[in-house]
DNA sequence: GATGAATGAGAGTTCATTCAT
DNA sequence: TATGAATGAACTCTCATTCAT
């Protein structure tokens, strides 16, 4: 049975969940596939027992992210564990968000839980840094979190699609700058938009920057 | 025929792609499935045309974002639209995405230089801010596209599947938010500690005065 | 009409009747499908009339086998010719073989009497052979048609396919020599099994011949 | 399993590999489309298995053509031993000709050598004449066969088409004759003049002579 | 004469699932 | 506990043919 489900992990990696057959499953495993129907009811059942036992693995694999260090740091860690997780199946991750989200019971099952506990690790950095006054509070942190998985998404396809280099360092510090950046908190007329002072001098210090380097 | 295609279209939104059966969309034409492949040579071919039409409609309707104004309106102005076209048609943009794109000769097909139209408009702000030293340069763009792709993807599906209110509105101020915070230029000093006002103006001064000597 | 007929000869050469799609030919010859239909009733009674029409052509441009010199030479002659009508229009002669003849009105077609017409000179060429006793009459004409057809149309296939070359005068001496003298009239003993005082003599020969060689 | 193979080699001998339809196996199988689809990958892998079936029980059934006897008496064997083979499955050498042959594959594949086996015969004895001189060795050995090949499909369609009677005997006979003195071996002269006995012995006399005397 | 849209039957193939053994 | 034969519905695609205009 951990044969079914470790050749099962192969195939939906190798297919997606819609192309990855019983069949094939069953073939790979060594067992014919009323055996696969034997220990799971249906293909999503399988699938989901898949997931199940990925989670499972990357949960005990995955040292929680130090709740020390700058909120900077922490949030990096944070984005680099699972922009590595999703990097490293992300068909399973995919068949989790598409397959399963929408059932209604998806808040009863074991994976949502799980899910959770994954992804706690983010949400609480994120958390904490509105709490201490750190980050802003007016961004709501789902539409956070979907830039971020959204983002390692449409990058790891491309990736898995060979176009392209990738690498997980360079993605984790442009996704981290850029949610860190974006949700800092600062003085309010930061995107205001008549220019304050503060702006003023900014862009006085840009010109006179740019001025001086033309000159050399 | 364009009955076809408007019912085609119809049945990829509701499907997707691989389960978008060509019986179905006949059947909602009113038409056999022989009179769809008298027109489109493979279902592939059907939803191509139906991305073209998509595409030549969304182009006409949409008005092109104002080149002036504030970077952050100009921005917000370029993802708001994207927001509402993808929240329109999320399944052909990911048709156009994962079926195509990966495709060798995706570059020489019509789809390739529709899309670059409608990207251009987010492409070129990001550059304009970047050239005039308003964003960081050190983000490559891509990146900085796929954040706002896959989070705006991401917050589609989850309203698409009738998971909790969405407003193009809130979605577009989150995004918009975040991605120019993420991206402004600031003292590099910014994370750590910020120079005070008094510490800029000398700066400042010293900057000028030795620039007035090497006048004269 | 003459263009689809045209069209329609390139189609059933390229693709066999089978796979000879009516489609394909309207397209070719820049009309619909219905247009031909216009034409021919079915499928079957366009490609009758590119076999007529072929026909007819190759009536036209085939002078007649001269009725003198050797036998040989007439019987080359016929061979030949039958071989460069084949090798030139095999799906045509295939078709119908295949497709025509089974039908019991075949020998009602027009396409029968024109067939029978351009076999016509080597049925006589090997009718006159026998007549004159230099060719035996025990065998039935028509074995000793199927055999030069067979062996045509078999070089022709892996001609086509690309097996190996192929030369039309190396076939058609090929083919001639083993017919003509397969068939040529020798004193009764030739076939017998107890071998005559010729055959022993020509066992003689051949020993003797064999011997001087391995001498030198 | 057994079942299905039984009934596609009838489907195949009755409509040709073209026209036999998987549907109409399962059919008189008693079996569904998809339970075909179980057991052989493709239509093209069910008949393959069903061409091996027919080679192993055409071979098995086989006594090998005597190396003794005449050449004559070989070789009418080995005509005679093809025609029962193609004459009783005649669809089925034409699937592996047409569509099984042209494969760059081919060589590799079991039919190939199964082939190979039944026309060694054939072949052997065809060589064997030729290094004994019995036979002439400027007729392309492909040629021949294409010869006899050709002869025999020929002479099978017309009559699986019911036109007209067919003996075996009778056409081994034909083929047999027409080849044998085809390729026989005789004094160069045998199309214009053919040498007396008294000339033939004559020469013979001389050579021997000559023989003695260098070796004296 | 010619169009071209539409048909309908059938092809090969896939696959989740069932069930007697 | 496992087998593996069988199913049946669905899918993409092909093509000869029809018919109102």
């Amino acid at each position: 049975m951990a044969e079914i489900l470790r050749c099962a992990e192969e195939v939906i990696e190798e297919y997606g969940y819609d192309q990855a057959a019983v069949a094939e499953v069953a073939k790979r495993a060594g067992v014919v596939e009323g055996t696969v129907y034997h220990y799971f009811e249906t293909k999503r059942d399988l699938y989901i027992a898949v997931a199940e036992a990925w989670y499972r693995r990357v949960l005990d694999a995955n040292q929680p992210t130090p709740a020390s260090g700058s909120l900077y740091d922490r949030l990096r860690a944070a984005i680099r564990s699972e922009l590595m997780i999703i990097c490293e199946s992300p068909a399973v991750v995919r068949f989790i968000l598409m397959e399963l989200r929408p059932d209604p019971a998806f808040r009863d099952m074991q994976i949502f839980a799980m899910n959770r506990k994954l992804t706690a690790a983010l949400t609480r950095v994120l958390k904490d840094g509105i709490a201490r006054g750190e980050l802003v509070d007016h961004i709501p942190l789902r539409a956070v979190r979907d830039m971020i998985f959204g983002g390692i998404e449409h990058q790891t396809w491309a990736f898995l699609r060979n176009e392209g280099d990738f690498s997980v360092d360079d993605a984790t510090d442009a996704i981290s700058y850029v949610i860190y950046n974006g949700l800092k908190r600062r003085p309010p007329a930061a995107v205001e938009h008549s220019p304050s002072l503060d702006e003023r001098v900014e862009t006085l210090e840009r010109i006179v920057a740019s001025s001086l380097n033309s000159k050399t």
